[in-house]
RNA sequence: GCCCGGGUGGUGAAAUGGUAGACACAAGGGACUUAAAAUCCCUCGACCGCAAGGUCAUGCGAGUUCGAGUCUCGCCCCGGGCACCA
């Protein structure tokens, strides 16, 4: 018989595919149950398909193939995060258009996705940066914007004076400017905003970010990186009533049970009363300090120094719970856009017992340690050493004796009756910075007219089309606002002169509702209609990258929110189900990159092994969540066991063997068991167990025919051609899922483990439905097991049917 | 510092509290061949033993249990994320 040759088989299967799309494609038209399964879809990068791609794409083709065997309605679509930096980046160096760019990517992408063999629903395809789909991100910025969800404020943003642009905070890490490597400086501009954080609680019927994770089957890692980022605080918030002033100073705090020791207050340099407190001797030094600040870069300010700087402001507070009278200062660690913007600073507290010990401020103690060191305790009574733990009181009137968890809602209570604090909850989160000073992504539907301000965009007029008469080169606007035929524009209220908003819109908006569009991709009227959107929102199966922990995903369960919450839509969560795939590790042991020129390329693996071998591979190197380096021994390991499957054609036998007959059955219930739980490593080795048998004693046409239907969703295109060559005329995806006989997985006969005191002795075939007095008798006759018991008395037995005898001694 | 994962042969890894190392890769030996490739067969955690068999062994130390890779507590190491958040 002919060898088995991937090349022309696979490229023979896909042309067959590419024709009979029916086999793959969501029927709107079904009432089958549905399974929307998706893949976070790809940034069209020049550098094309990395290997990771292959995996989870891979892992979700399998299910998808699974589901629609076992009779569902599956939606498995694909598309472009098309809009972004590259592309733009790119343009700026070459003048190449980035539309232009994006789209060869595209076509390449597309080339490299078709050469695996996925089943994707290809007519369905989204690319957010056409017309078509981002008229549809402008309308959710409209609608956010009309229910007062979307709006614009002054804000600190990263830039870069050499390169006179905004960045993103991607472009910013460690406060230094991705593109000309100069430090970013922070900037005071108008921004738009999206109100997340209305979404951090529940709202109304919707969940909130927070306590809807606990109903999401996510992995935990993710849950708790969100939980993380969200950041919520209990505290309180403290009044410090000021000296000579009818002002006062409100401050947040976590630790109220060291309020005690509170010897100073700390303002950021923003805050806003650090004008108005400031004596006129301290006036030269805190100006001076508040410009330092400001021009210091990101980096500077963030940096672990561990020296913290400050000035003195020459005004003093009361401290609520002693009265005494404390210093204020100003340090730029306290953080403006946190809390209060003000803190009370004591000897508890890392960063204020440095500051104090560099200016000589004094320190009081109010928590002695709760273990017994005297030695522990000495230093931090001397103020040698500072302790930043939960405790005891000490030095803290009525509370002394009180440990910290005990104190802190009492002292709230007392200082509350005063009417000088309030129980306080505080989060980490922001409102969503979306305005960018770039090119390349979906303009905002904003115009500005001199007479009546700032007005939307009338639906009907989007969308707002990008215009192409642009220049990239940076030079601290948006390029849009130097395309005339953009920028100058009619009021739509009154018609008299106006501009347009020339910033575009962060790429995460696209890719927050994107899911939505696949639903109903050429919908001119809505975004989605309704009754698709019932029939299949929400998402059932998500897979992707752990680099999506926060941000995309965060930001899609916001949208997914608003729309629920305004009336929209009558589920609050898009993922039911997420599954990251681990990362895939050079040969080497070292992340795959370009500089270490280790990065292996799926076409390479393609053109060498075959599609097949690659998909089966990736799947077989571990657990999917796994980081996993690569191994070329293994693939070629994966495409012997394809071709030790393409020969057993020459082994088909008139009838099967005992052993296989229930293998067969074994087999088809531990692969259908494992894609559901996404386990597609042991899924395969169970694969592998049947074809070693297999070839050892060959096994029936029938039993063939049931192996090639399980292995067709890992290897699709060896699946297709045997199964055509065993006599089926259509295509193997047509054909359902096997039911497995139950009575054919059980065994006959068992090996029986005998232990005695816990330790393996022996094992004995019994059969299978052996009971414990059975089991006892046939134990001791075995000479092993005698030789371990002989002479002693049986204490106890324990019998674990079908598998163990324990015999205690 | 905080929050998540992990530590099992030479390697990737299996293992509802019940035979630790399935399935592979690599390695060694053999068959076939003039030879090689391909294919097939055997060995393959460590130690003792001719063998039968035994002892030890899942990062380290304790505990729970008839029985622990798996559960509990304490520690060590590695990977990832967040980080001046009061």
């Amino acid at each position: 018989m002919e060898q088995y040759e991937p090349k022309g088989i696979e490229a023979k299967w896909q042309k067959y595919w590419e024709n009979n799309p029916e086999l793959y494609s969501a029927d709107n038209a079904s009432d089958k149950p549905k399974k929307y399964i998706l893949d976070m879809f790809p940034y069209p990068s020049a550098a094309g398909l990395h290997v990771g791609h292959v995996e989870s794409y891979t892992a979700t083709d399998i299910a998808s193939r699974y589901w629609r065997a076992k009779g569902f309605n599956v939606l498995h679509p694909q598309g472009w995060d098309a809009f972004g930096l590259p592309a733009e980046n790119y343009a700026i160096k070459t003048g190449v258009h980035p539309d232009k760019v994006t789209h060869e990517n595209i076509k390449n992408f597309t080339r490299q996705i078709k050469s695996l063999g996925m089943s994707y629903d290809w007519s369905r395809e989204i690319d957010t940066s056409s017309p078509e789909y981002y008229k549809w991100t402008q309308w959710f910025f409209l609608f956010l914007y009309e229910n007062g969800l979307a709006y614009k404020k002054k804000a600190k943003v990263n830039w870069c004076d050499s390169c006179q642009t905004v960045l993103a905070n991607e472009q910013a890490e460690g406060g230094i400017c991705e593109r000309c490597k100069n430090a970013v400086v922070q900037k005071d501009l108008e921004q738009w905003f999206f109100k997340i954080t209305d979404f951090i609680e529940n709202n109304k019927d919707t969940s909130g970010l927070l306590d809807g994770l606990d109903k999401l089957d996510w992995p935990e890692s993710i849950k708790a990186a969100q939980r993380n980022w969200i950041g919520k605080s209990f505290g309180a918030e403290v009044d410090f009533v000021l000296e000579n002033s009818t002002e006062k100073i409100t401050v947040y705090t976590t630790r109220i049970d060291t309020i005690f020791s509170g010897t100073y207050i700390i303002l950021a340099p923003e805050h806003r009363l650090v004008e108005k407190i400031t004596t006129a001797e301290n006036k030269a030094a805190v100006e001076g300090y508040v410009e330092e600040s400001k021009k210091k870069t990101e980096l500077e300010r963030t940096g672990l120094e561990k020296n913290k700087g400050g000035v003195f402001t020459g005004a003093y507070a009361i401290n609520p719970a002693n009265q005494e009278k404390i210093p204020v200062w100003i340090s730029d660690f306290v953080l403006a856009n946190y809390g209060t913007g003000a803190v009370f600073a004591d000897a508890h507290d890392e960063r204020d017992f440095a500051m104090a010990k560099k200016y000589g401020i004094p320190l009081k103690v109010s928590i002695r340690p709760q273990d017994e060191d005297g030695n522990k305790w000495e230093k931090i009574k001397n103020l040698e050493e500072c302790h930043s733990d939960d405790g005891i009181l000490v030095n803290s009137g009525q509370f002394d004796g009180l440990t910290s968890a005990e104190a802190r809602p009492k002292i709230i209570e007392w200082i509350a009756a005063k009417g000088l604090a309030r129980k306080m909850v505080n989060y980490r989160l922001r409102d969503w910075l979306v305005s960018r000073q770039r090119y390349w992504g979906a303009p905002i539907p904003i115009i500005y007219c001199d007479k009546c301000g700032e007005v939307a965009v009338p639906k009907g007029d989007l969308p707002v089309v990008l215009p192409t008469d642009v220049d990239f080169k940076p030079t601290g606007e948006s390029p849009l606002a130097n395309s005339k035929t953009f920028h100058d524009v009619k009021c739509p209220k009154c018609g008299g002169s106006a501009r347009r908003e020339s910033d575009t819109m962060d790429t995460f908006v696209c890719s927050s509702w994107y899911y939505f569009r696949y639903i109903d991709h050429m919908n001119n009227m809505e975004f989605a209609a309704q009754e698709k959107i019932q029939k299949w929102l929400p998402v059932d199966l998500y897979v992707g990258g752990a680099e999506h922990a926060v941000l995309h995903l965060l930001y899609a369960r916001f949208f997914t929110k608003a729309l629920h919450n305004l009336g929209h839509i009558g589920f609050d969560e898009p993922f039911l189900k997420l599954r990251n795939q681990g990362m895939i590790l050079a040969e080497d042991g070292r992340k795959m990159s370009k500089s270490l020129g280790n990065v292996v390329n799926p076409d390479d693996a393609v053109a060498v092994f075959g599609a097949d071998s690659l998909r089966i591979f990736e799947m077989f190197m571990g657990p999917l969540e796994d980081a996993k380096p690569w191994n070329t021994q293994g693939i070629v390991g994966v495409k012997r066991f394809l071709e030790r499957i393409w020969r057993l054609q020459e082994k088909i036998t008139d009838e099967d063997g005992k052993s296989i007959r229930s293998l067969v059955q074994k087999t088809i219930k531990k692969v259908g068991d494992d894609i559901e739980m996404m386990k597609f490593n042991t899924a395969i080795s169970a694969m592998m167990i049947l074809v070693n048998e297999a070839e050892k004693i060959g096994m029936t046409r029938e039993s063939y025919r049931l192996f090639v239907k399980i292995l067709s969703p890992f290897a699709p295109h060896i699946a297709e051609e045997i199964w055509g060559k065993l006599g089926n005329a259509e295509s193997v995806f047509v054909s359902a899922w096997p039911d497995y006989d139950p009575g054919l997985i059980k065994d006959e006969e068992i090996n029986l483990v005998v232990q005695v005191n816990g330790k393996m002795r022996d094992m004995l075939k019994v059969g299978a439905d052996i009971d414990q007095d059975g089991a006892k008798a046939v134990a001791l006759e075995s000479e092993k097991i005698k030789a371990y018991v002989a002479g002693k008395e049986i204490r106890k037995i324990i019998f674990v049917p079908g598998k163990l005898l324990n015999i205690v001694v």
